[in-house]
RNA sequence: GCUCCCUUCGUCUAGAGGCCUAGGACACGGCCCUCUCAAGGCUGUAACACGAGUUCGAAUCUCGUAGGGAGCGCCA
């Protein structure tokens, strides 16, 4: 039998990470052995489901890179197969009409809970074959009253719950739309879902779902219900957290392949192992492994194997993501090349591509300023004899490679008696503006014989006066 | 309130009764490397929630306690 997964969000908001992290988990888990992965759309609270967050909702999943092999399906276009489902689970006797009104459920609900128990349906419809007129009756399901829902749960074990702690859910509105819990069961049914991996916040739901697939005479799926993720001070993950939406990472210029390998974390290992290829997760991820506690979004951790990400990856394939964090800033950088060579030069002093466009842009921009704090510290009086001679020295150079620039550099230092620092540092502060860039050969190497002399007879000027 | 779930360094985790003087990673401190910043190397601080029990032996098994979370909707 073929696993089939499906990741099942409903479009009332943006993907956000937790979302993206059972996406993830269910795509690893139908790639590893080779099944299918399918995209379903819960959409059946039409007062709240919006065409924008189910864009949103794709647009992540694609950035993430997390395609799809059936759907996406919506619910939305599902009614009439619900219908028919309802119509025979009536007919066989397994549901029925309740002509409560809201506010005698309410009534009874404030009732029990006044007398300490838990508030549930009484099942006053169960056994009535009568009814109300003037009230649109919503159709329940008849849950066993005795015995027990077993669950096997592959990440909590052996789960039970006993019938009679359920009552009778709603699987019909008084206007004859589904709930979700039973068209997540006519789904899954229907589209011969063989592993349903969630977040744990649906364990409770899981044995009413059985009992319901039990009734339809369908084979249950098998459940893995993974623990949540929590913000960075434990509490239930929220805007006020920072970013929460797939699509925030993008922008902020992380790598998709490394928020994955950090979501892969949260909840599962393999050994001490910390960094993963996109092809590592899917040959080792096993749901059995995952644990049941929920974990805490660390931003630093997740910063740090971007950059890891951003170190090991082929350099051409950071040149597309740092363009187009340059051109966010305004900064139209065409050369490729250069832009190659700026990638290898900075990737390992930045977290985010972000980062690395912010700190790439004295490349592409004369420094307006020089930093003040480092002019005074490493623009002494012997500055202006140092610098002159390296100019002419870096004039006379026809090979501008970081090698040769090395070479002429650190050849001056040497005939003048100083450390090396001493002129890479006023070279550096001439050409950036501040003390902060690749190794000085490198850097000027990038920026160009003709831009570097530019800069450096600018600085020049200003200093020796 | 009731039902269900969870509990190893600040954080993510390894750990399936002796391999644990509890390992790795992020973060933090120190040292090294060094033209700046990084990256890298070495190193340090730091945890089995608590209490009983089972056992020759428990982070690992059982039961309690405490703390946290989820669910109990004509939301999903």
């Amino acid at each position: 039998m073929t696993v089939r997964t499906r990741f099942a969000p409903s479009p009332t908001g943006f993907l956000h990470i937790g979302g993206l992290r059972t996406a993830l988990f269910c795509w690893l888990y139908a790639r590893r052995h080779a099944g299918r992965f399918i995209l379903r759309i819960e959409d059946t609270d039409l007062e709240r489901s919006t065409p924008e967050a189910i864009q949103q909702i794709l647009d992540g999943l694609e950035w993430a890179g997390l395609d799809c092999d059936e759907g996406p399906f919506f619910q939305t276009k599902r009614f009439e197969r619900y219908r028919e489902v309802i119509e025979q689970l009536l007919a066989e006797g397994k549901a029925y009409r309740c002509y409560c009104t809201k506010e005698e459920l309410e009534q009874m609900r404030a009732q029990q809970i006044a007398r300490g128990e838990k508030p549930r349906y009484d099942g006053r419809w169960r056994e009535r074959t009568d009814s109300l007129p003037g009230v649109a009756p919503v159709v329940r399901f008849k849950n066993p009253l005795t015995g027990e829902a077993v669950v096997d749960d592959v990440v909590h074990g052996r789960v039970i719950f006993q019938n009679s702690e359920l009552d009778d859910l709603i699987i019909a509105r008084s206007d004859g739309s589904p709930t979700y819990n039973f068209c997540v069961v006519v789904d899954d049914m229907d589209m011969q879902i063989t592993h349903v991996i969630r977040g744990d916040d649906h364990l409770n739901n899981t044995p009413r779902q059985l009992n319901m697939l039990l009734a339809l005479g369908a084979t249950p799926p098998v459940y893995a219900h993974l623990p949540m993720i929590l913000g960075a001070d434990g509490a239930k993950l929220s805007k006020r957290h920072g970013a929460v939406s797939v699509l925030e990472y993008r922008d902020q210029g992380f790598l998709p392949e490394a928020v994955l390998n950090y979501l892969v974390r949260l909840g599962w290992s393999h050994g001490d192992q910390e960094f993963f290829t996109i092809e590592e997760m899917q040959s080792l991820f096993d749901i059995v492994d995952v644990n049941k506690s929920a974990a805490a979004f660390n931003f630093e951790k997740l910063a740090w194997l971007n950059q890891q990400h951003m170190m090991r990856a082929p350099p051409a394939r950071l040149v597309p993501v740092l363009r187009w964090h340059l051109e966010q800033m305004g900064i139209e950088a065409a050369d490729g090349t250069q832009l190659e060579q700026i990638v290898v030069a900075q990737r390992e002093r930045a977290k985010t591509l972000r980062e690395m466009a912010v700190n790439s842009a004295f490349f592409f921009r004369a420094p307006d300023a020089y930093d003040e704090k480092a002019v005074r510290k490493h623009i002494g009086a012997e500055v202006p004899a140092l610098l002159a001679e390296a100019v002419v020295a870096l004039e006379r150079l026809e090979a501008w490679t970081a090698a040769a620039i090395h070479e002429v550099i650190s050849g001056v230092a040497v005939a003048r008696g100083v450390a090396l620092g001493k002129l890479a540092q006023p070279l550096r502060l001439a050409v950036c503006g501040g003390t902060v860039s690749p190794p000085i050969d490198a850097t000027l190497a990038i920026l160009g014989k003709a831009e570097t002399l530019s800069r450096l007879g600018r600085a020049q000027a200003l200093w020796s006066a």
